[in-house]
DNA sequence: TGACTGACAGATATTGAAATCTGTCAGCGA
DNA sequence: TCGCTGACAGATTTCAATATCTGTCAGTCA
């Protein structure tokens, strides 16, 4: 058969990963992952209608890597408090772990998030979501007493922003990071649970 | 008399954060400090070892003004539930302020703050007291129940990052920042409470 | 004597010309 | 026809020469 490999958006975005993970984000061009994919970079401007369009969607292909396993723990039955628990550990132990696996692909994401994108905003919304799917667990359950379900899982998104915010990933290797995290995990369980019934 | 004006630390401190104010902290140089005090760049370094000493005085001075009237609250006496969210909401309302009204003196302790300077972890270390200050306040007049005062008035620091933070300073304008506040403080303060005596 | 100056070495920042990149599009070849 | 190429204009980045800055110190002056 001998068949051509055709251009296709999902390989565009795969080399495009590799290059800004060789090169890092302020170097790598559309010139350069052309190259890598040995087409000229017109043809990378056929699939993507700007740099900015491509950089977002290898962001977004990378964020979503991230949430699958958030999204399974948000789906999972069992007793909310713990869930919620290790979903934000969890999320915690996902972001560290990339920042030091890809920083590359890290710093990309950083400077997406300062510029507020679109792709980084829908992984906030959807992130948020998931939480308050626990958060409704929760309150079904009798285990929590939450007024508004959504609202509240955004205050959980804000209130662990220090430990999943790039913005702050300098802070993460700190040593006493681990207990700071069980300290607002602990306040912010005691803020959410239902008063005990006797 | 007609006495002449010595040079003093406290001088220099003065002109230093006028010109940091009108140049930015990228432009502003030593030279331009001594030129402004109408002395030899020279003269300066005879009571700051480095540039990054003086530029550290200068955040320091600001950042103590910053804290003088949390202190205030925090000394003050009353029921400490509404004293800690009072304590809370003036902080972000002073920031959010100073990055309206003083934008280049901002971007100065924006930078030490990246930087983990002594002098911001040192107004950090301030804050926290301070609000450790209102949580055993609470604790004694029996509204909360807290296992270790300083790490939770650490976790109270650390949950409110997104509102205080200097790295989230562009997310503040966002519309949504009063509500996402308000939840925060009610999530924050239900966890703290002591169970309702009957 | 002791606060201040000003010249200096090495480090850092500025600048402008040259190189490269982004995004477009007329045209080629299958 | 349709995906791709490659040349192009304008924007951005690089690079090296030049200028400025930081920090020091021997010397001045009151």
């Amino acid at each position: 058969m001998n068949e051509v490999v055709v251009l296709t958006p999902e390989r565009i975005l795969e080399v495009t990963e590799d290059v800004l993970r060789r090169y890092g984000l302020a170097k790598a061009t559309v010139v350069d992952v052309a190259r890598a994919l040995d087409v000229s970079h017109g043809s990378v401007y056929r699939h993507f209608p700007s740099k900015a369009s491509l950089r977002e969607a290898v962001a977004k292909r990378w964020l979503d890597r991230l949430s699958a396993p958030l999204l399974k723990i948000a789906e999972a039955s069992g007793p909310a408090p713990a869930r919620l628990d290790k979903w934000l550990r969890t999320m915690f132990a996902i972001k560290h772990e990339r920042l030091g696996d890809d920083p590359e692909m890290f710093a990309t994401y950083l400077t997406l998030a300062r510029e507020a994108c679109k792709a980084v905003n829908c992984h906030k919304d959807c992130l948020v979501d998931q939480a308050a799917k626990i958060l409704s667990d929760g309150v079904e359950q009798g285990s929590f007493e939450i007024a508004d379900v959504k609202v509240t899982a955004r205050a959980i998104f804000d209130a662990t922003s220090r430990f999943h915010h790039p913005g702050h990933a300098e802070e993460w290797s700190d040593p006493g990071t681990p207990a700071r995290i069980d300290a607002v995990l602990a306040l912010l369980l005691k803020g959410l649970e239902a008063p005990r019934k006797r």
